[in-house]
DNA sequence: ACTGAAACTGAGGAGGG
DNA sequence: CCCTCCTCAGTTTCAGT
């Protein structure tokens, strides 16, 4: 995990499509180089996957909501984790330290499919309450963040 | 937006680098033809890019946070978010109903980070105070998420 | 809107330094 | 770890339906 490693990362998550060849002609090597750097980036798990992004609303999804969700005294997190992942709605899931265990990112049609939705989470057993948070506007999301130099060079 | 329109934003949502070819062998259609739809599906807005996803835990990003901003009385939350976007460890930014003005989630490699991470989200001129929860572990994000038939025929 | 042909370009592996 | 070749497959354009 180098420089150049670094950058790739930085071009891939910019855009995912981008050519080896490109890739080479940005990072200074050929492209077969840059092929085999990637390749072994996600055998090594750094890089995770390709994705496309989508506007949500395109595609009909117009509520958006941060859940909180508090456990009961009895409550397994493992159990309120797999729940929640089998629930097509809720889109991200974020154990957390805190009164509530969860937070949870759901992602609805409509306000009604929401009250559905908070109706089937605050059903799985564990849960005791949920505090909802409506999404008005998202300004942006899932940004390409990086990290400076020094930082990661622990990482290596 | 037909359903073959969204089988394949779906195949796209899974892996951002299918090919066209594969793509157009799992809807039924000549590689020429997804391509054109891919490209209308673009333009359109509909797919806004394409990324690859990393680990965060592997580019040295080993903190990450859910921070709640609560506005001043005289705070412009247009001023806000452009602050915001400015920050680099600011990864979403949701402008959110309720006490506080907007939800956003920060990444950076340690506690140390976090902390001088609040400060600067502090000092942004109409914030008043920040809340923080302190993710422990990501079960999943950025889930794809695909709205059912019936409901999705609205958006067409 | 889709197909199929044609020209082009990238993917991905072999071989060598 | 990188390069240069090489071949095959996918991309992309376009005329035709």
């Amino acid at each position: 995990m180098d420089t150049v490693d670094r950058r790739i990362i930085a071009a891939l998550r910019t855009n995912g499509r981008v050519t080896y060849a490109d890739l080479g002609r940005q990072v200074g090597l050929s492209a077969s180089a840059v092929h085999e750097r990637v390749g072994k980036l996600e055998t090594a798990g750094v890089i995770t996957g390709y994705h496309a992004m989508v506007d949500p609303r395109a595609v009909g999804l117009d509520v958006t909501a941060l859940v909180s969700i508090h456990p009961t005294d009895t409550a397994d997190d493992e159990d309120v984790a797999d729940a929640l992942a089998e629930l097509n709605e809720v889109e991200s899931c974020y154990r957390v330290a805190g009164d509530e265990s969860f937070v949870v990112k759901v992602r609805v049609a409509t306000v009604d499919d929401l009250e559905r939705s908070l109706s089937r989470l605050r059903r799985i057993k564990g849960v005791a309450r949920t505090r909802s948070t409506v999404v008005l506007s998202t300004r942006f999301e899932g940004r390409p963040n990086t990290v400076d130099e020094e930082r990661s060079a622990h990482a290596e």
